[in-house]
DNA sequence: CCGGTGAACTGAAAGGTTTTCGGAAACGTA
DNA sequence: TACGTTTCCGAAAACCTTTCAGTTCACCGG
């Protein structure tokens, strides 16, 4: 026999190789092949410089043992280890979910695994995911914000290619990929104008939220663009339905001649439908609402459902991931991206009739 | 000088090491502490035989570095690559979420890293992601059902521990961890029996899920235990909102005299709220009413908010992780765990005063 | 017959870390 | 001085793969 006997290499499991204990290794399918490991690798990876009937046999050899080339052995080797860290602030939230989901489709697409981190919105916690992410030498980051808000670059001497997506990033050498609120915001409001509203209200978050404020931006440039004021002033609140249906009595009141409303969230949108309707409002014929964010269950649920602005996040994600891919490549695009958004007409606007 | 230069072993760059090209590696400590490679890791890894100045040395010589030992090298020697495989079919779904997060919480305290992928509900995308997982060796495996019923194993000569969690492996040796449905639906109509409710009804998802199917078990049971007979069949239909309106003027109409319903999920009971209350019934007075999932954005913003039934999902990932540890440490415990639920009381049920 | 050519294959190094074993120095004891 | 013990450190192997630089062999033209 020439095969070879190393010690710790018990010549009587070889059999089970690949059922218990001991992985099959390039070794292994050398020797059960008769060949060297180096013509092995060859023939396993396609290359040149072996004749047909050994690559045959090299490759029934590694079918037999159930070969997996050693990915730790490779990457080492290369320097590469195709595969990328997600690094998330808040995966709970709604908004980190599609993002990742959408990368994780490009790269699943592209060979990459994903390494999934939650910060759970922890400075400590996400320094320690970095440092495991390094350690396990990613060959690059996506950084998900849990807001739309900018946060601080992570990217500073890292050695890796970092993405942001959803909220950016502080320093505008790094790249990042965030919801285009302001024309979100804006294209809402044209709607509305275009179906002859007039006495347009906005309802929306928390003031320290920037989407809330850049939604605001957008809403007051179509309100320009139209030569139109806004009905009221903009109301500050929370994301809730509990504060769209307080918002709802509040500008019922105040305002009773508005004919159209602008929320800055589904939930708000909803409570504000439901109050209104309640207080012998129709929606869309009296009061025209659109919501955002396109949260199905919401949106498609209420009645009547919703038109709404959706972030497009799935796509944000997705659309992060491909420049990750090229910032391995050395293509870097810095900057900060602005990814459109897109308004989905339901009920809730009606056609007018 | 006693630095020894290798081929392609730039001195002139070392100081920047950490911060372009090449990372530093545990042979550039050792020389910058002017020590061996062997002293060097003793002394990084906190192990005997090295003296205390001689370990300051190479922790400061660490520190400047930036130095990052390679996990990459470490697995590829030890075995272990301290990182486990999360699969999931359908991580869109909100049931994946949770358990998601669980798992990953568990595995992060214990400095596991989570590799995620996603399947898609497709088989072959799944073969395709197990053999990558496969590839880079990772310690263990998660897979996430997309709903609750039985999944084809996917342990079988794998080579690594595996737990299946939401939805349970066809392979009683396998280890599945899944929300007791039958417990939930029981201790919900227990609830009802409790305050007083005698024409209990129920209304469902679609029979192809083995969620609706240990619901009507678990409400035959506690109805048996009560003595009482359901309010007329079991309606069978969607998890939708539109499906508990349409299930609500069905019931109503066809039996009107019931005191109690419960739903197979929050959407349904929404949906039932909504148009019991829109047919003059009163929620909780005339009809209690009971949803499933205790998803928080309809339970709790409905009016009146929903008593419902809470599967633990983030607990069930959870004890899947720990689970997976102790499977990886070779003390597996194989069979279908049933993890309870428990019943969130809320307004829908009122305290019937 | 001989140098040359090309195909097919092999040996060895490299990649970064941990660990085992042995060596060296310092020190105490007979 | 000879020897044993303790303390600290270094050389080298091992993990698995890829790739570079040969090496062998058959064949061809001269």
């Amino acid at each position: 026999m020439g095969v070879m006997v190393r010690p710790g290499y018990r010549l009587t499991e070889k059999g089970f190789e690949n059922m218990a204990g001991r992985r099959a290794t390039i070794n292994d399918v050398a020797s059960l092949a008769g060949v060297s490991i180096a013509t092995a690798s060859k023939a396993l990876n396609g290359r040149q410089d072996v004749r047909a009937s050994t690559r045959q046999r090299v490759l029934a050899a590694a079918e037999e043992l159930a070969f997996q080339p050693n990915a730790l052995a490779r990457g080492l080797l290369s320097g590469q280890t195709r595969t990328v860290g997600l690094l998330t602030s808040d995966s709970a939230g709604r908004f980190g979910i599609p993002v990742l989901l959408g990368a994780e489709d490009a790269f699943g697409a592209g060979e990459m695994a994903v390494l999934l981190c939650d910060a759970r919105g922890d400075a400590i916690r996400e320094q320690h995911h970095l440092r495991a992410l390094l350690s396990r030498r990613v060959d690059g980051l996506i950084v998900v914000g849990e807001s739309t808000d900018v946060r601080p670059s992570v990217s500073r001497n890292l050695g890796v290619p970092v993405v942001y997506a959803y909220g950016a990033s502080d320093d505008p050498e790094d790249v990042s990929f965030v919801p285009d609120d302001v024309g979100g915001a804006a294209m809402a409001v044209q709607h509305l104008v275009a179906l002859g509203r007039r006495r347009i209200a906005h309802v929306t978050g928390p003031d320290h939220y920037k989407a809330s404020r850049d939604r605001v931006e957008g809403v007051e440039l179509a309100l320009a663009e139209a030569g139109l004021e806004q009905a009221g002033e903009t109301l500050w609140g929370a994301w809730s339905q509990r504060w769209g249906r307080h918002a709802a009595e509040m500008l019922l009141m105040a305002q009773p001649d508005i004919d159209a409303v602008f929320c800055g969230s589904d939930q708000i949108a909803a409570g504000f439908v439901e109050t209104a309707r309640e207080r012998g409002r129709r929606v869309p014929d009296d009061i025209a609402v659109i919501g955002y964010d396109n949260w199905e269950v919401l949106s498609t649920e209420t009645r009547p459902a919703l038109t709404t602005v959706d972030m497009n996040l799935e796509l944000l994600g997705r659309t992060a991931a491909q420049h990750l891919f090229a910032a391995i490549d050395g293509k870097a695009t810095p900057g900060v991206h602005r990814m459109p958004c897109q308004l989905v007409i339901r009920d809730s606007t009606g056609s007018s009739t």
